[in-house]
DNA sequence: CTATTATCACCTAGGTGCGAAAGT
DNA sequence: ACTTTCGCACCTAGGTGATAATAG
C-alpha cells in the first residue's frame, strides 16, 4: 500500500500498553468504473459481496505509550488483496470499490486484555481499490513519489544520476557523466 | 554476525514482561595470532585495552514470556566492530581476540521497570574475532553455509542452479540445465 | 470489451568474500 | 610481515509499473 498510511499520536499514557489496528470498510455500496471521457470515476452498480474487513495490527503491537509517541507511526507493512482466499493475512478488499482506512487504538492492561478501544478516521485517506491504474496522472505521480519506481522515472537527470551511481554535483568521477 | 546466535526458552511466566540482552567478554586477557605453520591459533601477548562490551538488546523486547517461546529467538541484528569510536549501536571487540557471547534475561514489570535478570552461558558459542579469515576452511565454510555468499560456491551443481533459476530435480524447462 | 493475472526489467536495501591498497 | 580498510562483483529479498496473456 503506496503511499504508507502514516501518523503521530499525543497524549497517550508512557506507561500503558497500546495496540495499534487498521481495518478498512467500504464506503459506499456501489461499484465504480472509470469514465475516460469525463476522466472521473462513476458508480456502475451495486457493490459486490464483501468478507467482514480483516484487522491488521501494526507490528509494534502491543507496546507502551511512550514507544508509540516517540516517533511516526506508519503502518507500512499493510498488503492489500483482491483474492478471497488470501492465505497470506493480507487484507481484502474489492476492486473497483471505494475505501476508507480506520485506525483503531486498544487499550490493554498489563496481561495484554482488552480496556477499552478509539477508532479514528481521516477522511482524506479515502482510495480506489484496482488492480490496474486508470488514470496516468496516478501513475506519474506514483512514478515520482515512489523510490522502488525509479526505473521508471523520465527526468533526466534522475536517468543520469542512476547511470552515474552518484549525486550531482559530487562527482567522483567526471567521465561517468557521459557513460 | 553469521552464524546467528539464536535459542530456544522454555519455561517463561507467559504474562510476565521479559527483555533478551546479549554481551560479549574478552574471554582471557591474551592477544592471538594465527599460526600458520601449526594451523592454530598462538598467545602473541596480553590483551589491548578494551572498552565495556556494549549491550545489545533483541528488538522485540520487551515482550511477554509467551511471545518469547512461541518461536526461536535469533540475536540476527548483532553487528560486530572494531572501531572504538562506534556511532552506530554496534557491539564494540578487539580483533584477534577470543570473546563469549552472554545472554542476559531480564524480567520487567508492567512498567518495564526491572525486576531481576539471569544470564545464560553457552561456551560452544565461543568465537576469534578478526578482520580477515586466517584459515581457508573457515572461509569455505562460510561460503557453504551463508546464502549471501552463493556468488563465492565452486559446488558445479549449485552454480547451474543459480544460472538455471530453480532447483534439481524439478526443472521446469529442461534446456535450462545447459546455460 | 473490460478487468485481472503473470512475467519481466528495473529499482531499493543490504549481506557476502575478494583483492588491491593502505596502515602499522 | 602482518593487519586493516575500501571498493567491488555477486548474491538475497522484495517493492515498482510495463506489457502481454488470460479470464469473464
Amino acid at each position: 500500500m503506496f503511499p504508507t498510511l502514516q501518523i503521530t499520536v499525543k497524549g497517550l499514557l508512557p506507561t500503558a500498553s497500546y495496540s495499534f489496528m487498521v481495518d478498512f470498510s467500504c464506503i459506499d455500496n456501489k461499484r465504480y468504473r472509470y469514465s475516460f471521457h469525463q476522466s472521473k470515476w462513476v458508480v456502475a452498480g451495486p457493490s459486490d459481496a464483501e468478507l467482514p474487513s480483516r484487522l491488521h495490527v501494526h507490528g509494534d503491537s502491543p507496546a507502551l505509550g511512550d514507544h508509540w509517541m516517540k516517533q511516526v507511526i506508519a503502518f507500512d507493512e499493510i498488503k492489500l488483496t483482491n483474492n478471497q482466499l488470501d492465505q497470506n493475512g493480507h487484507v481484502i478488499v474489492n476492486s473497483m470499490h471505494r475505501y476508507q482506512p480506520n485506525i483503531h487504538i486498544i487499550v490493554t492492561d498489563s496481561n495484554n486484555d482488552y480496556i477499552c478501544k478509539n477508532t479514528y478516521v481521516f477522511p482524506e485517506t479515502t482510495f480506489m481499490a484496482v488492480t490496474a491504474y486508470q488514470n496516468h496522472r496516478v501513475t506519474e505521480l506514483k512514478i515520482e513519489s515512489n523510490p522502488f519506481s525509479k526505473g521508471f522515472r523520465e527526468c533526466e537527470i534522475e536517468e543520469i544520476q542512476a547511470l552515474a551511481g552518484f549525486r550531482f554535483p559530487f562527482s567522483p568521477l567526471l567521465k561517468n557523466y557521459f557513460l
